[in-house]
DNA sequence: GCATTTTGTGAGGACATCCTCATATACTCC
DNA sequence: GGAGTATATGAGGATGTCCTCACAAAATGC
């Protein structure tokens, strides 16, 4: 499916892939602050410096950018969760907790365009859709050493859990207003250890 | 501030409450299939089988039709939530949960355009961010008689956590492909109930 | 029935956005 | 230096949406 119309390149020379670069840069940020919907073409070529006929010359449509801005955050992520993975066996459960916690709040931290991209219905539906997937199956995979003889499924909607709870954790990270803010992270936290505890046997 | 323009007017007889009424029905429908953003005056108007010229005579914006939307949720919303509060001190604080859980689930399943309205920082600003500090007060009111002693802005952060925890358990509602939903939402139920008991004092 | 007020209508102006295209510039390789 | 390719440009077409406005219809009171 890499067919590419006529119209659209990729980039073939150094100069066309930093040009690449700094249009991706620039999209992230507008998509940041202005969120998919409102984001225009415009804004993110002028704010890369370039020219609206260069933007489209890489990217065919506006769902394009975002979907490749997405697909360079889902590198990141997917790095993180690896390792995550790869460690699972050799930690304790609640160790993997207090680490996968905020490792995701960091990462949102980093990366401020990637909820408004990622958790939209409309927009960019091809990247969005796979990466809560993927996310589903790495965190149900950290799971799995913990949880012997749990079939998927079950671990799979304990990984929802997780993940929507980690969603609410970001969310309240940019409510204004709210007061004893780290106080509630850790209880938030602590709430979602004593969940996993009550769910996988005692851990080795 | 209750000001209004010169071309908007506020229904004088039963056929514009009819009409107002309708409309209202009929952005709640679009709004809650397409979201703030890519709804439109054109298909609101339609729907409710007016022209969009008797949408503007009563509403000046897109905005003001969310709010308006908006301020009939709340009103229902705040009518729940206050029974709550009274009937609170005389009930256990774990009967509250149990009883908020659903209480607030259902009034997200009644009402499908409210979270995509009340949750987006763009668009229908005015009536959103009011309700989600009513909506603190409530709860922290409704746990208050459970923690004596307690300031208003630890309660506050309670209440917090608690609203988040609900907006985690509608999301996970809406989530599709997720197996066990209903175990799923029974543990959520209860890690919460475990929170509320390790941040407060033994009930009577 | 007639005057007054409220309600209803939909074509179209103003504006913004996505995207195209013909053309110009920069680069590479011989 | 010149041919060939990749990159750059921005005016403008197509489209869609918000909202206005001049006027028509209906309801009310007398």
């Amino acid at each position: 499916m890499s067919s590419q119309n006529a119209t659209v390149r990729q980039p073939q020379r150094e100069k066309g892939r930093l040009r690449v670069a700094a249009l991706l840069d620039a999209a992230q940020q507008v998509f940041a602050e202005d969120g998919f919907d409102a984001a225009t073409m415009t804004a993110i070529a002028a704010r890369a410096g370039a020219s609206i006929g260069s933007l489209y010359q890489y990217f065919p449509t506006k769902e394009h950018v975002a979907d490749a801005v997405l697909a360079r955050y889902a590198e990141a992520l997917y790095q993180r969760m690896q390792a995550l993975q790869d460690a699972s066996p050799e930690w304790r459960i609640d160790q993997l907790a207090s680490e996968l916690f905020p490792t995701l709040i960091r990462f949102r931290a980093d990366h401020p365009a990637f909820g408004g991209l990622a958790e939209s219905e409309r927009g960019p539906a091809l990247q969005a859709t796979g990466i809560r997937k993927h996310m589903r199956r790495y965190v149900a995979e950290i799971l799995r050493p913990h949880a012997p003889g749990m079939d998927t499924e079950q671990l799979e909607a304990m990984a929802a859990v997780v993940l929507q709870t980690m969603k609410t954790a970001v969310a309240l990270t940019n409510e204004i207003d709210l007061p004893h803010r780290p106080a509630v992270l850790a209880q938030l936290q602590q709430m979602l250890a004593l969940y996993l505890a009550a769910q996988l046997p005692a851990s080795t």
